[in-house]
DNA sequence: CTGAAAGCGCTTACAG
DNA sequence: CTGAAAGCGCTTACAG
């Protein structure tokens, strides 16, 4: 590739010139200008960036942690993301950890070389702690969709209020033994959604209904095998609210297994609003996260913290989660 | 962060021979040696890469692009490619096109800036033939899922085998009007796939069903749609091949909502087997293309060509694919 | 407005 | 085996 000297000596000019021409912050006659950037364009010279990144110090890169890119809610948020980081000349770098913290350190360990101007975590959990370091080593930090502590700026969702929405929904819709699989209360994600169905089942002065309320559950096969041993039990919720759409979904068959229907004999709930989830049968009534535009505002807080050199006050931005209508609450 | 004259002078030796002993190839005492790993250690140092990167030229960092994140077929492969990447030391850079040239071509610009080594696409296909070019210039290259010519390295599925051990199972489960819905004949992958059936077909001496081969099919959306209307032409095939497993999804939803059964009245086979067709209802009998695996073999050959710094003679990789027999042909 | 010089943090021939 | 020097390709004070 052709480098600043030849441009350089293709345009007579010194390099200096032609590096002022191309930031464009100090001034150039109009003359040598023109005659630099028509020697720019027919060389097709582009800047190393490699170069640009060990003077200045800032290779335009974000590293993006993830625990799992195969789950579908991280794919949504990339996107906002990736489009947001474009727009300001910057590049992401996906990492995927599998929720494993040797990995994650070692991301973290190769991506500080100085490939990266910062970083936007989804992996934050407890055990994690050390990431709260990060920004008092100079290193700006976004979390998104999951959150731990107040001292790191993160965007996440509202996830007591959606759950409240949707609980009241489900109360509004006559039901009133509501079933309640959850994720790890270790997550305050799912903390959260509990206390919104908590709120909600209080103030319309319902209990909350025996041994129909299981944490720690996880994905579409777990949540099979939970309802499956919830019908052996000869329990029957009215409803279940499922607080994401994958166990949703493998409650729903479950269901169906044990000769059951959706939402005739129960209804199910969901939390996400996955890509296919209006495509399952029945079409499913779930809690919808803007995942593309949590990952604009992660990326947009990010690139003012790299940008603006100086961390300030960090700040927890919360999203306000919508309840979609479809097919699988009656 | 410190850098390696901090480390040099706390070691009380020169930047060259902490370089030496990080580097490794070139001999140096072992007592100096221990010393300077000593202060290494203690200082926590980490050279810094992108100054290696200058010097050297190469950032240990590989740029991949793909159509769309979202589509679930990419993050099965971002996997396998990911961990290849890590065991050999390099990062991945992740691009999400939207199937759109000119965002493909901004990625590549601003990712030949140095940042990387070298590119695995997936989004080859007609009218990208410029990606042709970049092996040409010296930019190691490697196709992945989707191919272009044949001068370029790549790594693919066996379409045409895997669709038609598929329709030979079809046919062997007394099926004879089989459907066909297929992809864009644009992209050889969808080409093939129509090749495997009419082969298997052509051995069985079935004809091709009249009105129900239909190409230029996307997604479940469109796979809804396309089989509605087939269905409310009259036409009634006994199984139909959808040539992925979203269109295979659209295409059971639509079934099931003009009153009649999957598989009882009509089977569907799918392609692809991703993570949620166990899921659904009933759970798709599939091909199964090795997406981890495409991932693995694309990286290596890759670092291979950016390690070997010679293009050598171009290979068109093709893995097996398999057949997953579960309950949605009869 | 413009050029020559210094320097970002490394690596690697060149001497010794 | 080890240090001093040069250089990777830029950017930016420093002179003029």
């Amino acid at each position: 590739m052709v480098n600043i000297k030849e441009v350089a000596k293709a345009a007579g000019v010194s390099a200096s010139t032609v590096s002022r021409v191309l930031t464009g912050k100090i001034p150039v006659s109009a003359e040598t200008k023109s005659r630099v950037l028509a020697a720019v364009a027919q060389m097709n010279y582009q800047p190393n960036a490699v170069a640009q990144g060990l003077k200045g110090g800032r290779l335009h890169t974000i590293g993006l942690v993830v625990p799992n890119i195969r789950s579908l809610v991280f794919p949504a948020a990339i996107r906002g993301i990736e489009d947001t980081a474009e727009q300001h000349g910057y590049t992401v770098v996906l990492c995927n950890t599998d929720e494993n913290i040797d990995k994650e350190r070692l991301y973290i360990e190769s991506l500080r070389r100085r490939l990266v101007d910062g970083f936007l975590f989804s992996t934050a959990r407890p055990g994690h702690e050390y990431l709260l370091d990060l920004p008092d080593e100079g290193v700006p930090v976004v979390f998104l969709i999951r959150q731990l502590g107040k001292s790191v700026n993160t965007v996440v969702l509202d996830n007591e209020g959606g759950a409240y929405e949707a609980t009241r929904y489900m109360l509004g819709r006559g039901l009133r033994k509501i079933a309640f699989i959850n994720g790890s209360l270790d997550l305050p994600l799912y903390r959260h959604r509990y206390e919104g169905y908590q709120r909600a089942l209080r103030e319309a002065g319902v209990g909350e209904p025996d041994k129909l309320v299981i944490h720690d559950i996880s994905g579409w096969d777990d949540g099979y095998e939970t309802m499956t041993e919830v019908l052996a039990a000869g329990l029957r919720p009215d409803a279940v609210f499922a607080t994401s759409d994958p166990k949703a979904m493998g409650i729903i068959r479950a269901i169906r297994d044990a000769g059951l229907q959706v939402p005739q004999d129960i209804s199910v709930m969901g939390f996400d609003n996955l890509d296919f989830s209006n495509q399952i049968d029945p079409p499913l009534t779930t809690v919808a996260q803007p995942f593309y535009e949590m990952g604009v505002r992660a990326c947009r807080r990010l690139i003012h913290l790299i940008e603006s050199g100086r961390s300030g006050r960090s700040k927890i931005e919360v999203l306000p989660a919508q309840l979609v209508i479809r097919k699988s609450v009656i």
